[in-house]
DNA sequence: CCCGTCGTTATTTTT
DNA sequence: TAACGACGGG
């Protein structure tokens, strides 16, 4: 004992030291900013993460670093993100720097939601088995809980409701009149709302309003969830919504004093999805709605040469209302980004396709490249060149796996078992292959169910079904008869809760079955036939994605929000070449690095798109940033004095952006249009306000009567300018579709005083 | 219920 | 231009 006792002084030196030898060597790392960053507490904490800057460095290094070295128990850290694969990728590093960050919360925003609804199902007012509608079953649903609406009109409301949801409106709220011209708006939305809640199902925007709806309304649920989190962390924050920023608010219980711990990453300059909802605002005004916060700026850029910054601060700094940034290169000097006056799309993928082949036979890879362009429709251009040359190629992006007609079957069944009230899935797979049971039975069968649900039965559709089926005709009989065998044949198949682990079904096991019973298989084999798709593979495919889970009630849900809420992934293409090209939209390059990037279609009215002014051009401005700070090495424009649009050969204007960027900052190559002749070159001392392309103000007509404009003919009445191109001849020429249908052509110029433009 | 034809309409889209 | 939806006939 005594000896013991002279030991111990020694034990707490050791272990102090020992301490110290263990400080992790994650901190080491970090440069000064990132540390001050991982090792803040306190107040709240924006941190300004400018592009390269190493952010998801510092958020997974404080999530380790307050597990490790500050107790935080991590069951009580919340990270969210705006994609599944920034989550992933969160997670991995994180548990990769601190094993017990595995039992952190880090998901994206809906799947956060999507948990947080079924754990507080009957707080939050929802069926437990709900699932999550997409765009397309909101739209089928509206055009089911509002009669009349053409397809049209059902999607442009369904995307509005959508919208509301967003800024976190209800149908009450007098702001959701605003968000369309349309009186009934509000009431369309009412009617939508309620058969939804009638399907027991929620739509991506009830996954982050109803929690917050319910934490408002519940104040016990609102205590237990702030002392369940303690510390709140948010990536990308710049395109968080107004229910995301509500949301946020009342989980961390910040209004109240609640003590969490918030912390919000992001870069106001790379704000890009308004029109998704997305509120710059929430960013800018952070520190207002979170007093006392600090702010934290990351501003050294390890992925971009120098002469790449210099470009993208000389774009941005056109925009007014920015945070501020004053991003700088670790990564030398590097090469001067190339600016390429072309004649047309064919030269302009022509010119890309020269740079990829030329670089290859040098010994560049393929996948160092990437061509970014504002619209779709634009790759195909490059699609063709690139195919004709043997470039291997990928497109991001538009492969949509869970869209497919197939895949949207299967899940039909998936979900019909999950929720038996899942109105949209049962109308999507009980006449599919035909069976006989037209709209008009599927609308007998659904009203029956409905009224049943109503009157508090507890039953399903397939059940009414069953009950009302003996009164239909013979054929619908019958059909039906085989379309119940079906559903009950593979709805049996999914293991009741009290079997226990030794069971080892697995889920792919059901869907499976689901291709064989349901005559789908063999259905979309017919298709493939037909088209020469490849539907049957992809049901397979689909099956081979569910082997992880259990074929259980949980492994079913498990499944259904791990495809609803991360319908990104799954680009699986046959040819295992890895070694490519990649062609993506400007937005779908957000989070990603390429060594050398073509950024494509610099014209006016491509990018920027004609009818963005103010506000929305400076997002078109910080999407032109977010496009020039993904190249690391080399970075390349395009732009085309002539394009194909519509069908029609429009002349163009080179994007105002090309003025920005600064004459001395760029090479340029090919022939010069006359607007960057002689010193147009003005970057960056605009303020950000407006078009201030000098070659717009060149031609006033042009922009007197530019597209979009509403006209007044003193002939034909009132109408709208549709195109307008310079001719052959040198002349500006405007088609205007008036509004008794008639499409006629002028020169301007000759009718100065017939055609006037109104405003709207 | 399937197929052809005509007319309309063209962003971006984390979940 | 091209792709997709609406509509009507077999």
């Amino acid at each position: 004992m005594q000896n013991e006792q002279e030991f111990d002084p020694i034990k707490s030196i050791e272990k102090k030291y020992d301490t110290l030898e263990q400080k992790p060597s994650y901190l080491d790392v970090l440069n000064p900013e990132q540390y001050q960053a991982v090792v803040h507490e306190g107040k709240s904490l924006l941190i300004l993460a400018g592009a390269g800057s190493g952010k998801t460095r510092v958020i997974t290094t404080k999530i380790a670093y307050l597990i490790g070295q500050k107790n935080v128990n991590p069951r009580s850290i919340l990270a969210v993100t705006f994609t599944k694969k920034a989550a992933d990728e969160m997670r991995e590093r994180a548990v990769a720097l601190e094993p017990l960050a595995a039992d952190a919360q880090i998901r994206t925003f809906h799947s956060f939601g999507a948990y947080f609804l079924r754990v507080n199902a009957e707080a939050a007012g929802v069926d437990p088995n709900f699932t999550v509608y997409d765009d397309d079953d909101s739209v089928t649903l509206l055009s089911k809980a509002v009669v009349g609406l053409t397809k049209g009109q059902s999607s442009k409301y369904a995307h509005k409701i959508s919208l509301a949801k967003d800024y976190c409106l209800l149908p009450d709220d007098p702001e959701t009149a605003d968000l369309d011209s349309d009186p009934e708006f509000p009431g369309i939305y009412r009617a939508y709302e309620k058969r939804l809640r009638e399907t027991g199902n929620c739509d991506f925007g009830d996954l982050i309003m109803l929690p917050y709806l319910a934490l408002k309304n519940n104040p016990n649920l609102r205590a237990r969830t702030q002392r369940r989190f303690q510390v709140i962390m948010v990536d990308e924050y710049q395109d968080s919504n107004t229910a995301q920023f509500k949301l946020l608010q009342a989980l961390s219980g910040a209004e109240e004093g609640s003590g969490t711990y918030v912390c919000v990453v992001g870069d106001d300059d790379q704000s890009i999805y308004k029109f998704r909802g997305a509120e710059i605002k929430n960013i800018l005004t952070f520190k207002d709605k979170f007093p006392g916060t600090d702010i934290i700026r990351l501003e050294r850029n390890y992925r971009s040469t120098e002469e790449i910054l210099r470009v993208a601060d000389s774009v941005v700094s056109n925009n007014g209302g920015r945070l501020g940034k004053n991003l700088r290169s670790e990564r030398g000097k590097g090469k001067k980004p190339v600016l390429a006056f072309l004649q047309n799309q064919e030269q302009e993928a022509e010119f890309t396709g020269d740079l990829i082949e030329e670089t290859h036979k040098m010994g560049v890879p393929y996948s160092d490249w990437a061509v970014l362009y504002r619209m779709n429709a634009q790759s195909l251009e490059f699609e063709s060149e690139f195919l004709h040359r043997k470039i291997p190629y990928e497109i991001v992006g538009s492969l949509k796996f869970y869209e497919r007609e197939e895949i949207k079957d299967l899940l039909s069944y998936l979900s019909l078992i999950a929720n038996p009230r899942d109105e949209i899935a049962f109308r999507r797979i009980v006449n599919k292959p035909a069976r006989g049971i037209g709209l008009t039975s599927q609308e007998k069968i659904i009203d029956a169910a409905r009224e049943a649900f109503a009157a508090g039965e507890e039953t399903s559709i397939t059940e009414k079904m069953r009950e009302i089926i003996p009164d239909f005709s013979k054929k619908a009989r019958e059909g039906g008869e085989t379309f119940l065998q079906a559903f009950d044949a593979v709805q049996g198949l999914l293991k009741t809760a009290d079997s226990s682990g030794s069971d080892t079904a697995k889920l792919s096991e059901l869907v499976e079955a689901i291709s064989e019973k349901s005559g789908l298989l063999e259905y979309h084999k017919d298709q493939d036939e037909i088209s020469g798709t490849q539907r049957a593979a992809n049901m397979q495919e689909l099956a081979n994605s569910a082997v992880l889970y259990p074929c259980t009630r949980e492994g079913l849900l498990e499944f259904l929000d791990h495809i609803e809420l991360d319908r990104t992934l799954e680009k699986t293409d046959s040819t295992d070449e890895t070694d490519r090209v990649t062609l993506i939209t400007l937005h779908n390059t957000k989070g990603l690095e390429f060594p050398r990037v073509v950024i494509t279609g610099m014209e006016l009215g491509v990018f920027p798109r004609q009818d963005k002014t103010g506000g929305d051009l400076e997002e078109e401005r910080r999407l032109f940033y977010v496009g020039i700070t993904r190249a690391q090495n080399e970075l390349y424009f395009t732009s085309c004095s002539q394009r194909r649009m519509y069908g029609r050969n429009e002349y163009s204007t080179p994007s105002p952006f090309l003025l920005e960027m600064g004459q001395d900052n760029v090479k340029i190559i090919g022939h010069k249009p006359s607007s960057f002749m002689g010193g147009g070159f003005h970057g960056g001392d605009f303020g950000g306000m407006g078009l201030s392309n000098p070659d717009l103000n060149a031609d006033p007509l042009m922009k007197k009567y530019s597209r979009g404009a509403k006209i007044y003919h003193d002939d034909y009445g009132y109408g709208i300018i549709t195109s307008g191109h310079v001719s052959d001849e040198g002349e500006y020429v405007v088609t205007i579709r008036f509004e008794n249908g008639g499409i006629k052509r002028f020169l301007p110029k000759y009718q100065e005083g017939a055609l006037m433009v109104v405003k709207d």
